[in-house]
Order: structure tokens, then sequence, then C-alpha cells
DNA sequence: GCTTCATATCTGGATACGACGATATGATGG
DNA sequence: CCATCATATCGTCGTATCCAGATATGAAGC
């Protein structure tokens, strides 16, 4: 019950939504998330702790950064929900806008993260 | 986008959660919901527009009595979250409590609805 | 140890939500 | 028509949620 409430309150807000469906596609830290989404970090900060105690989402460090994904568990529930409105989802102009941003964000991901990354010549992946 | 909201606000409240749990089950009337679940009627009139305004809830008219049920379009996506938290759902005291008294209204069905339906001799399936 | 940078938490103000009594609506049946 | 009964809506009040700026935490790297 409590669970089942947790999930709705996890999918209740349009902030949430287009967080789980960008995590569906890739991991992201939260700089990432709030500069394609074009919010504060500290909101993306809260949703994430929100979705985090939902028990949907799951969290790794990553060099300097802390990845969220997709907990495993969740992931056939959530996706369940999403595909049944894949058209709705698909047709929503900020989620392109979302989805665009990330591409462009993770094509520059070997300049390090977020905004003022540069020179920095440490990868992503290799600490 | 927006779709997944409603349906997620849907599933943020738990008196939400019970009616939907009651109503996969059965179609059911505002009165014998708001008696098995022991709240208002106003509050469980509420809570059903707010069902129905998200596309989860179906209406029809029988009789005296306008019974509420699942949106077919709906109940895949509903039933694939709750069937996902099942245990938790079957462990839940208030949702065995309100399966209890719905079984017990059911069965008075004959006598009429609500709380004084002494003597009205009209069936509820026979207008 | 001291910076730096990513993330988390606190703060406050605006808005939304939940519960319920009181009241309105609208179909039913004499 | 008028009364009755089921349901919907209104008004109010307390609580929860959202956002973003300010601040705190805590790991990384010199």
């Amino acid at each position: 019950m409590n669970d089942v409430v947790l999930l709705g309150k996890a999918l209740a807000d349009p902030t949430r939504v287009r967080v789980l469906a960008a995590l569906l596609r890739t991991e992201l830290c939260v700089c990432e998330l709030a500069d394609a989404m074009e919010m504060s970090q500290s909101t993306l900060s809260t949703h994430l702790q929100t979705l985090r105690q939902a028990g949907v989402l799951a969290t790794e460090r990553r060099h300097k950064w802390i990845n969220y994904s997709i907990e495993q568990g969740a992931r056939p529930a959530i996706e369940a929900v999403l595909t049944h409105y894949a058209d709705a989802l698909k047709a929503d102009k900020r989620g392109q806008r979302d989805a665009e941003r990330i591409v462009r964000r993770l094509a520059m991901r070997e300049d390090g993260c977020c905004t003022l990354g540069f020179g920095q010549l440490d990868t992503r992946e290799t600490p």
C-alpha cells in the first residue's frame, strides 16, 4: 500500500517524470539533470531524494560525481507505466528538449562535468 | 507526460489506492465505498472525481446508484502497478478491512443500497 | 590541512491537497 | 409537482509540496 503511494508520488510531478524518462535511457548525475532540465540544482537534488526514498532510484559514486539510475527492482513497474503512455511522452516538448540537451551533455563528458569544465583532462569513466 | 502525472496523482494517495484496489475486484457505488472505507461521502466523491478526471475510472448509472469501475483503457497500467506490489497490498490491514466490509455490503444489495435500505424490495440489478 | 567542486539540506513564501460538514444538484417514485 | 435519496460541489482549515537562494556536508586533489 505505502509502496504504491510512494510510486504514485514519484510519478505525480512532471519534473520527476522527466527525470525518470531521462534515467530510463542513461544514468546521469545531478548537475547533468539540472542543466538539461534548466532547473536549479537544489530543486533537482530534492526530487532525486524523493525518488530515491520511493525506492525507484539507485545511486553510485563515480569519481567526483554521483550517478543516479533506475533501481533495478522498480524498473519493470516504471517501464510498464511509461511505455503505456509512450506516445504522449514522445510528443512532449519538454521531454524532447531534455533528451537533446542530455545527448549534447554526454558528448562533452570527456571534458568534465558541469558548466565550467574547461581544460579538465580527466575523463568521466577513468578516475 | 501529463497523463503519466495524472496516473501518478491517482496513485499518490492511500485512499485512492484503496479505491482502485477495491474497484479492480468489483464495481461499486459511492455510498458502498464510503461505508466500506469508513470515510465521509463527500471525501469519497471528491477522490472519485479526481480518479475520473485522471481517466482511470468509468461511471454508469444503474437504477438509483452510480457505479464506478476501472476504465478499460487504464486497467492494464493499474493492474501492472498493483500486481507489482501485490504482496504489500495483501498485507495491508486497511485493504483487508475494506474487502471484508465490501463483501458484506454486496451480500446486502438485494435489500437496497446504503444504511437505511430497510424494506426496499427492488434489487440492485433489476430496476 | 586547505580548496574546490558536486551534492545535500535548510529556509521561507506561494500554491496545492485532503478531510469533512453544509449545501446544491438531479434523478426516482409516488 | 413534491419528497426522497444518491451524488456532487462549496467553504474552511490544517497540512504537504514545490521552487530556488543560501548554506552545509563531504569527497578529491593539491
